[in-house]
DNA sequence: CTGCGACTTGTTGCATGGTACAGAAATTAT
DNA sequence: ATAATTTCTGTACCATGCAACAAGTCGCAG
């Protein structure tokens, strides 16, 4: 299920992993049509792996199936949005924490590179590479863990949130770069003193000022009347 | 795909929610086969159902298909069940702590009252009657705190351990019991006082001691070479 | 007796056709 | 004109057939 090195997938595995990127990578909005008939012919095979496809991206959070009716990309809510990101929050707060008490594994010696090479592109300006560097460092982490389940979990919660799309909105407020990149010296400062602890907290309240960040610098695009409640339930 | 209400499920679901609970009720044994066209028949309904809630069952990590071979139920080996516990331990503290912020919440009233009873059982020397509880009492921290995307992922992580079948052997040492409930007044108490550092801690330090317990009450079954060993080719 | 190759069997993978249902559109009654 | 009803269309759901492949079985040569 996993990245498979084999070119010798099945049928469906491509239907799925063509979508998953679609979507994943904005391609396809939020609150699309998903014809069964209409992506087979896309794809040039037939209903049965599409529809296969389909089923698995629903366990995944990625699609949602109206039996009769229509299967569609999932929207989240601000409601899911803050609930994925207190999640992410979670999980890798508990990642840092878990590469700390490793000690010296292959990711911390990437991490020290991916620092350095985000201090470069900071003072370069380079707001592109330095969002993948980004994307990088928090992978790391996840990997640095050891823990597969964990990543597992992980990546499924980034495919939900599409996260992706909003590494750059994120860093599009002033002041906000820098700001990160210290936060993520800090993090890699403590996981190398193998200060678990301090790992875990430090790299909680990086997750959560990257959220405030990004929710503020973020123009909500469901605030279609009707379904949710979109007042703010509790500021915490 | 959480819990519906609804009695107007299709076949698929229904076969879905059947292997399910026959999977983590143990009815169904580690590595067994689990043939399409067998289990069209015993549910009654043709292939495609089936095959649909197979493919379910293996993104959610209860099954493992082998194309062309055969679907088999899947059996986490040791580092596996290791990290499971480990993410096992992740989630419930968080949810502790985040539970506690939360205030006065049904659930915290439920929580009061689960350990009243869990008390009264240890008492009686009801080990079946306090299991439940113990069930109860995770699971009330879970939803008690509050995040739904925390809870599902946190069914999922049970399914995959089959933890239900676990609950009494780790509850079998002499000494377990009256220890498991200190613990858990313990994380109540901390909930309650809102002091959610503490009740994460607490949490985390429980869950790793229930863990240790289970692990050395259990008979791991993979360890006799020669017998039903097939040879699962570690993914990645 | 041993090793190697063709064959057989069992299994999933994919394609296709019919069915039931949801929702919109058109029609009719009020 | 409006509301209720009927028709219609699009969709997923399920059943079934065929084909491709994996793995074990058997036979045969060495």
């Amino acid at each position: 299920m996993q990245g498979k090195r084999e070119e010798r997938q099945s049928i469906q595995a491509k239907v799925a992993d063509g979508l998953r990127t679609k979507i994943t990578g904005g391609e396809l909005e939020s609150g699309a049509s998903l014809s069964e008939v209409t992506l087979a012919e896309e794809f040039g095979v037939s209903r049965t792996p599409v529809r296969e496809a389909l089923k698995q991206l629903e366990t995944e959070g990625l699609v949602e199936i109206r039996p009769r009716v229509g299967t569609f990309v999932s929207a989240p809510n601000r409601l899911e949005i803050n609930e994925l990101f207190e999640m992410k929050e979670i999980l890798e707060g508990a990642a840092a924490r878990l590469m700390a008490a490793r000690g010296e594994v292959p990711e911390l010696a990437a991490l020290r590179e991916n620092v350095a090479a985000a201090d470069a592109a900071v003072l370069a300006g380079d707001v592109d590479g330095y969002a993948e560097l980004v994307d990088e460092f928090h992978r790391l982490i996840i990997a640095g863990s050891g823990n597969q389940k964990l990543a597992f979990h992980y990546r499924m919660l980034m495919n939900q949130l599409a996260f992706s799309r909003f590494v750059h909105t994120s860093l599009s407020r002033p002041g906000r770069l820098g700001e990160s990149e210290a936060e993520h010296h800090r993090v890699a400062d403590m996981i190398a003193a193998k200060d678990g602890g301090t790992a875990e907290r430090v790299m909680r309240e990086h997750v959560s000022s990257s959220r405030q960040a990004l929710l503020d610098a973020m123009i909500f695009p469901g605030e279609q009347p009707g379904t949710t409640a979109p007042q703010r339930k509790r500021e915490q």
